[in-house]
Formats: C-alpha cells, sequence, structure tokens
DNA sequence: CGAGGCATTGAGTCTGATCAATTTGAGTGG
DNA sequence: CCACTCAAATTGATCAGACTCAATGCCTCG
C-alpha cells in the first residue's frame, strides 16, 4: 500500500478534494506534486501556457493583472485550502505571486480537467467556490469604481480584521481588536487602486480620528469599530 | 407526448443545456418557465432571497452593484444564451435589470441546483462558464482601478464593436466599421465606472482626432482602428 | 410642433496622483 | 549595546484629471 501524502495535509478537511473518499483521493494523488515557494517568488506568469492548478496548503498569494506600461492591480488574494489556477484556460490570464512563503499541491491542468468531469462531487464543490469568487469580484468592482480613498482603507481593515479571526465584524460587542495587517501599504494600494501615500494618509486620518491606533507599521487596533464600519459605506 | 417546448428555441445550440440530449432535456423543461420582460424592468433585486436562475433567451441584462447612498456600478452584462443568477447563495447579490425587452427561460434555484448536481455534463459547463466570467471580472477590475477616462473609453469601444460582430478587433484590415452602440451614455458612465460626461468628452477628443465618427448618439464608425487600440492599452 | 429625455459643452472645484524629502523601524554586524 | 543600512512608511507641496453644477443643443416620439 502506498504512503498516504494526504495524511497530513493541514487543508485536508477544508479543500476541495474533502469530498473524496479514499479510494477517489488516492487517484488524485497520483496527479499531485508538492510545491513549496518563497515569498515574493511567482506560480505562474500571465500570457504562459495553462499548464498547472493547484490547491494552497498555506501561505497567502495575490493574482495580478497588468497593463502593458506597467500599471497593476491586485485582483484576488488567496489563502490556504482555496483553490488557485484556471482550468479549462488555454493561457495563463493573472499572474500569481506569493506574497508570504507558501506550499501548494499541484496538479497538471489536463488531468484535473478529466479528474474533474469523472468526479462531479468535485466538479460541483469547485463551481460554488468559483460563484462565490465571482461574487467577491463583483462586489470589488463597487468598490474600486466608486467609492472614495477613506471608504476603500475603512473597508479593507474591516475585512482583514474579519479575516485575522477578530470581531470587528457586524454585531453588538464594541471591544478593541488589535491584529497584524497581513500586507505593506503597497499591497493595500495594489488590491485598492490607489497610491502608497493615499493609503498612508488615510491611515493617518483615521488614526487622528481616534478610530484606530497603529503600533508600528504592521499592529493595528480597532477602537471605535462602529466608526470603522460607517465609513466603510457597508455595500 | 408533451410539446416541446425548446422547439423554437433561439439559443437551443448555445445555451447551457445544449449539452443534454432529449430526455434530459425534457426533465429540465418541466422545471422551466417562460418569462417576458421590458426594458427598464428589474428581474431580481440585490438582497432578496434567491429563488430563480435563468437562461436569457432574448435581449441584454445589466447586473448592479449599489452603495447605500446610491453609487451605481454595473458589474456584468448578459447577452442571448449566457447564464443569469446566483445558484448556490441565499441572497442575491446583485440587481438585474433588463436593458432592453428581452425573454428568460427560468428555473427555480433549488431544483435548478439538484438538477445540476444530477447531470455533471452540463454542470461542468456552467462551471467552464463561471470561470470565463471570473476572468472577465478580473480584466474589468484592472480598467476600472488605473486605466484613464481615455484608455476605458477606447476598450469599451472596441468590446462593443467587437460584439456587433465588426472586425474591429486585433487584425490586419484597418477598413472603417460602422455599428450601433447598444447601450446610452449612463450605461457606459456606469459600466466604466465615470461620470456620463467625461464619457461625452472622450467621445468628443476620439472624433476630434479623426479616430471615430458618430452619426447621431448611437452610430459609430471606427475610421482608425489601429489610433483606438493604440489608447485602449490592450493589456 | 412641442415635450422630454439624451447628449454635448463650459466653468470651476476637489480628490487623489505625483514628485520630493524625511522619518521610522527591523534586521545586521561591529 | 549601539551604530548602520535599507526598505517601508509618513508627510508636505504641487498638479492634473475627473467630477460637479449649469446651460444649451439635439433627436425621437407622440
Amino acid at each position: 500500500m502506498s504512503i498516504d501524502v494526504c495524511a497530513g495535509c493541514p487543508v485536508r478537511d477544508r479543500a476541495l478534494c474533502r469530498c473524496l473518499n479514499d479510494q477517489e483521493r488516492l487517484v488524485l494523488t497520483g496527479l499531485c506534486q508538492r510545491r513549496r515557494v518563497a515569498a515574493g517568488e511567482t506560480v505562474m506568469w500571465a500570457g504562459e501556457d495553462s499548464r498547472i492548478c493547484a490547491n494552497l496548503l498555506s501561505g497567502v498569494l495575490k493574482a495580478v493583472a497588468a497593463t502593458a506600461d506597467g500599471r497593476e492591480q491586485i485582483v484576488g488574494l488567496s489563502y490556504p485550502a482555496d483553490f488557485v489556477g484556471e482550468p479549462y484556460a488555454a493561457e495563463i490570464g493573472f499572474t500569481i505571486t506569493a506574497l508570504t512563503d507558501a506550499e501548494l499541491c499541484t496538479f497538471p491542468r489536463r488531468p484535473f480537467e478529466r479528474f474533474l468531469e469523472q468526479h462531479a462531487r468535485m466538479g460541483n464543490l469547485l463551481l460554488q467556490r468559483t460563484l462565490k469568487a465571482l461574487s467577491e469580484a463583483r462586489a470589488r468592482m463597487l468598490t474600486l469604481a466608486r467609492l472614495s480613498a477613506g471608504e476603500k482603507v475603512a473597508e479593507l481593515l474591516l475585512d482583514m480584521a474579519v479575516r485575522a479571526g477578530t470581531s470587528a465584524g457586524r454585531p453588538g460587542l464594541e471591544e478593541p481588536v488589535t491584529f497584524e495587517l497581513p500586507m505593506t501599504r503597497g499591497h493595500m494600494a495594489d488590491v485598492l487602486g490607489m497610491t502608497i501615500e493615499t493609503v498612508s494618509r488615510q491611515l493617518t486620518k483615521l488614526k487622528g480620528a481616534g478610530v484606530i491606533v497603529l503600533s508600528g507599521a504592521r499592529t493595528v487596533t480597532i477602537v471605535d469599530a462602529r466608526g470603522l464600519r460607517r465609513r466603510a459605506v457597508a455595500a
């Protein structure tokens, strides 16, 4: 019997493949190849052949769209257990780069597509995730096109607070929460479609208004969650 | 034997259901309900329960995201044979409104989801379309966030020219092409995340530069396709 | 022929980008 | 432990592109 490479998988119960039984998983495992990438390293380049897809095991990746003259926009972030890549596309549309050290479980695209077609349950799961990603992308279009700089930054802070596992989201308990920003000002600017300077100024403004406290460049405390939510428009 | 409601379907060979055999199609037909909507009428409202999905038979629909204070952004356009709606979502995320008179083949969401799960071939087709829509949404994020007003308008003109079936896209033959704009200046502004006035000024500028000719507000002739493409950055 | 919605054009304003100079702070090595 | 380094972040001054407000012109359809 072969060794179960999924045994110690950190996202075993959250990734796409969680819907497979042992036998099916063994088949998929046969296609899989583990890959480590260092922070800053690019996993796939826009324009090249779409040769692989992957499950993200650990770390954070960004998907970047760029113009010919070098303007960049982060169009998606991927976290552990997320699916990455562009099945059914001949060519990669967006450059995928690691923001932190990361680990991937990669599959050659064609065989993976065939596997999807033969395992409807997983295909359906990927469909659900893709639909959700589409909704998020569309919501972000509103942010990019119509929100002011202040609203954009407030919204992103709330997003990151929620993702960091704090309770700064909706409800009542309004205790201050502290967390680490998972990205630089530059990345924030790339996500929001603005410049580093403007992001910085907006953060300074929030600090001045007593809404947040900045302790070093990467640690934020949300003091007035209500005020922050009010500034974020809450589509 | 029941009457085949798909017999005269205008998108029979392009819609999702083209992958079904006669028997499967009959089952789906049992769920389907035809619906006509007039230009300007809203098919589903953001925030309400996600109760139906649909195939678009004729006409053009827009999907709109909006802020609480009324700012709007068109996040997607749907054309005949496109799939519309948000399966696997409890709540509608984006208001869908008809830009022209339109006809839909609607399905109740839950039974449609069950059908999808039981007909992997169609599920896979929807997955492929959703992946493509996601790519397009992400590409549009770059446009919204990083292109100048002039670039946005040039890009949209090329898009519309291609969709109108002209040859203004990539290749060499640079003969002037004429077509009808399928939308108002207001809709163009809503798609591009700008104002009506700015759209109009950019069109005037293109006219002044001899790149296009405007014959009435809705008819455009692209005289210098090369120049237009150059202005559109061509991500 | 008139009415009303679109579209164009103009003038002035403002937000966010750009250019430029410090400041901060995390990591290094003496 | 302290300087040193280098990238990241902040802050300031200026500028430009797009928005706003306002007026006018143009089609389309009764």
